[in-house]
RNA sequence: GGCCCGUUCGUCUAAUGGCUAGGACACUACCCUCUCACGGUAGGAAUGGGGGUUCGAAUCCCCCACGGGUCACCA
């Protein structure tokens, strides 16, 4: 009878969403999605001074993206922020009445206390701690007031927060999908500030509480919550409700091995997106920084990775987040992509330009694209004809001579040729290559003369593509302009 | 600094006591070839160090080193 799997993924509204946190949602997804679960959106909005405007709709328009719309919670419609499903209010700021009393509950069960402490003492205690080398905590100067002074001051009107009234000794044993059992000494637990005097609930009260609320079944957020994980058990066995599961995902790193930042290229998912990283590449590549199902396999659609998922496999250290990989990921779904579905996909990124020249040079070029936005430099390339020498129309192991006669031949072969000839490149190569074959000609020295005249480029795509281009008319004209050089 | 977590090729990883530690990216060479790209083949490249346990250790235990996280009225 085991209880159904409800996962959330919990943002505070202050951006975008960053590539770590695209992981945290995507393992979510796929162990819900392993589970026949539920993926639940819930935003963490109790710093009202952090909040971002725009940023939940940037948030969810990236989830939608990659394809990981949540089944439940926050969603947007529109323009308008909803919630969707049974356990709402999904926006947090909303449930402050809830926390609030559950925060007067744990008073009431000797978890929690009143704190008047003024942020000047607290400087002043820090200050002391540090001269001093002993931790830095809250020195619990409050929590020895009796309860009845306490409320007295608090209904009166004195500035107050509530502190979480943690135990001071013995350790506190946690178990992690991931890491297994971890302890740690309550000794170096502090008495967290559960609300503060602005009246919200800070993240460890919320949290815990919306997970009870919400039936969260298992929590999969990122490491750095490992070392509050005894806050938060403490306050589900104080309140007497079923902890859920919990796993801690290792972070993703910069190249020296920091915690994944802005200073050292993008982490906002919108930024890859913007840039022609395709969504499916994205949660490809993501999916694998800290698992990996079989070992000899690097891709993978998402469907799949969520029935082979297993969250007890993950990795316990850390991931380099290493763009290099991305790319070659990311040119190999390109490659994959049905073309319509390639050249739609361009022009919704602003990444084709306009002409029938560009959209057939858009076809060319894909296979040495690694993210969309490389498209443009690389259809312009291949679209324009450069400024040459003309030099360079003679292949290294030719004749300027030897030139000028092919090119005048391949002129007269082509120019008897009709448009719609010029719209296969496949059927162009076979043909030509057989003809160059029947004259007796060799590839390079009829080849590289004819790629160099209608590309004026010593490196290229290949003068069948090139033909395909360019078509008949442009074609014959640039032919035209090498033999003119060489005159 | 206290506490917690971690450590396999440069990078992402596989191998949960038992073949010469496997794959991928990147790199190099070769092949294909009119150039470039694609593709193909091959190659170099790792168990942080030291002690144990065991017939046998990347794997289990201990110590050290290193890295990361956390120590807010932010999440």
């Amino acid at each position: 009878m085991a209880s159904p799997v409800r996962v959330r993924f919990a943002p505070s509204p202050t951006g975008f969403l960053h590539i770590g946190s695209l992981r945290t949602v995507l393992y979510n997804w796929l162990f819900a999605r392993h589970h026949k679960g539920t993926f639940i959106l819930r935003v963490e909005d109790t710093d009202r001074s952090r909040f971002v405007e725009g940023a939940i709709e940037n948030l969810y328009r990236s989830l939608v993206a990659c394809d990981l719309t949540p089944d439940e919670g926050v969603a947007v419609d529109g323009t308008t922020i909803i919630d969707k499903g049974e356990y709402g209010p999904y926006m947090q700021s909303a449930r402050r009445e809830k926390h609030l009393r559950y925060a007067y509950d744990l008073i009431e069960k000797d978890a929690a206390y009143y704190c008047f402490c003024t942020a000047e003492r607290l400087d002043e205690v820090r200050k002391q701690q540090q001269l001093t080398k002993q931790p830095i905590m809250y020195d619990r100067h409050c929590r020895s007031l009796s309860k009845q002074e306490a409320e007295n001051r608090a209904a009166v009107g004195d500035e107050h927060v509530i502190r979480l009234k943690v135990p001071t000794e013995g350790v506190s044993k946690m178990h992690d999908m991931i890491r297994g059992d971890v302890e740690i000494p309550w000794a170096q637990v502090d008495d967290q500030v559960i609300i503060k005097s602005d009246g919200f609930p800070t993240y460890h009260l919320a949290a815990t509480c919306d997970d009870h609320d919400m039936e969260i079944s298992h929590v999969i957020r990122g490491e750095e919550w490992l070392s509050s994980l005894p806050k938060h058990l403490f306050i589900f066995e104080t309140m007497g409700w079923k902890a859920p599961e919990y796993a801690h995902l290792p972070l993703l790193l910069n190249a020296d091995r920091s915690k994944l930042s802005k200073r050292q290229g993008d982490v906002a998912v919108e930024d890859y997106l913007a840039k022609g990283y395709l969504p499916e590449a994205l949660v490809n590549f993501v999916a694998l920084l800290g698992w990996n199902p079989t070992a000899d396999r690097e891709i993978y659609e998402k469907e799949e990775l969520a029935t082979l998922f297993d969250i007890t496999k993950v990795n316990k250290s850390g991931a380099v987040f290493n763009t290099e990989k991305l790319d070659w990921l990311n040119a190999h779904y390109i490659k994959e992509l049905p073309v319509d579905d390639y050249l739609e996909r361009l022009r919704k990124g602003g990444f084709l330009p306009e002409g029938i020249m560009a959209e057939r040079a858009a076809r060319v070029v894909r296979e040495r694209l690694a993210k969309l936005s490389d498209a443009p430099e690389a259809i312009a390339e291949t679209v324009d004809c450069a400024e040459y020498p003309s030099t360079m129309l003679v292949w290294k192991k030719s004749t300027k001579e030897e030139a000028i006669a092919r090119l005048t031949a391949i002129r007269e072969y082509l120019f008897k040729k009709n448009e719609t000839w010029f719209g296969d490149a496949v059927g162009m190569e076979r043909e030509l290559l057989l003809w160059i074959v029947e004259m007796g000609w060799g590839n390079g020295d009829t080849l590289w003369p004819l790629r160099v005249a209608l590309s004026g480029r010593e490196k290229s795509p290949g003068p069948f593509e090139l033909l395909f281009v360019t078509g008949k008319d442009e074609g014959l004209a640039r032919l035209d302009a090498a033999l003119q050089k060489m005159a």
